[in-house]
DNA sequence: ATGGCATCTAACAGATGA
């Protein structure tokens, strides 16, 4: 089974590009963010004609998470409250969460706030979501101990998951108070970050700057994770950084990350 | 570089992203 997750930052502008790199890379689940649009807008009759099933819980302009799958989902559901009730509604204003099971495997797609700049209201939003997390992740994992959960996290774990960490303490995605909230909500429960299962280099990025040449100049960050319970890291086999999208014209300023998990 | 680039809505700029 492989599973990809995908920042497209857009799907109506992305389109083309995701469609031919699904194409030619036919994972059997692909959990994008930012797809930035309603619903009834989504392109589901494009990703039929591949052979995808479209799940979504999108909004209009900002944010929005879709489940694009070649086997029917079970047991799909958006939001936090669809787990943990009407408490923490507020947090699902926002389109940032879907899930759905497939072959056992509780797949969980995230669309992590960015938190605009440290100490601002944005930052405390996104402080406060992952405290959320953690008790959506909790409740999850207690009924089903197949768990995967990926997604644009907007948090650098470690130094070497960004180009420069000079002044990291500074900027908002690598400050000591998200990489404790994300270890918190994530790590604590047992899950593990599964690309450093496989590679252990610096210099490995998921996310580049749209500005200064970034990309060229490998100026990146590593801020999108496949996070997998015990039982699943036991089952992965790899998992892949695609940076050829990144490469393209108008490309999403995110590219794909790959989990391959033995049947 | 209080910038730089891209997306959205819905203006002919402002909000948001990371």
């Amino acid at each position: 089974m492989k599973i990809a997750t995908w920042n497209v930052n857009s799907i109506r502008t992305r389109l083309d590009h995701v469609v031919n790199w699904l194409t030619a890379n036919p994972v059997d689940v692909l959990c994008i963010q930012e797809t930035k649009v309603v619903d009834e807008d989504f392109p589901r009759s494009t990703f039929a004609d591949l052979g995808y099933e479209s799940y979504v819980s999108g909004q209009k302009s900002y944010n929005g998470v879709a489940l694009l799958s070649k086997t029917p989902l079970e047991s799909v559901s958006a939001g936090f409250s669809a787990v943990l009730g009407d408490s923490v509604a507020e947090f699902d204003e926002q389109k940032r969460v879907i899930a759905g099971l497939l072959d056992g495997v509780r797949i969980v797609n995230l669309y992590v706030p960015n938190g605009a700049a440290v100490g601002s209201d944005k930052y405390e939003y996104k402080l406060r979501w992952l405290g959320v997390l953690h008790d959506y992740l909790k409740t999850l994992l207690a009924e089903n101990p197949n768990l995967l959960v990926c997604g644009d996290f907007n948090v650098a774990l470690e130094d070497r998951d960004i180009y420069d960490p000079t002044g990291r303490e500074q900027e908002v995605m690598a400050t000591d108070a998200e990489r404790a909230a994300l270890t918190k909500a994530v790590l604590d429960l047992g899950l593990s970050d599964i690309f450093r299962k496989f590679n252990q280099e610096d210099g490995q990025f998921s996310w580049w700057d749209y500005r200064a040449a970034a990309f060229r100049r490998n100026l990146g960050w590593r801020i999108d994770h496949h996070y997998l319970s015990p039982s699943l890291c036991d089952r992965a086999l790899n998992c892949i950084i695609d940076k050829e999208p990144r490469k393209l014209e108008k490309p999403s300023d995110h590219t794909p990350v790959v989990v391959e998990l033995r049947d």
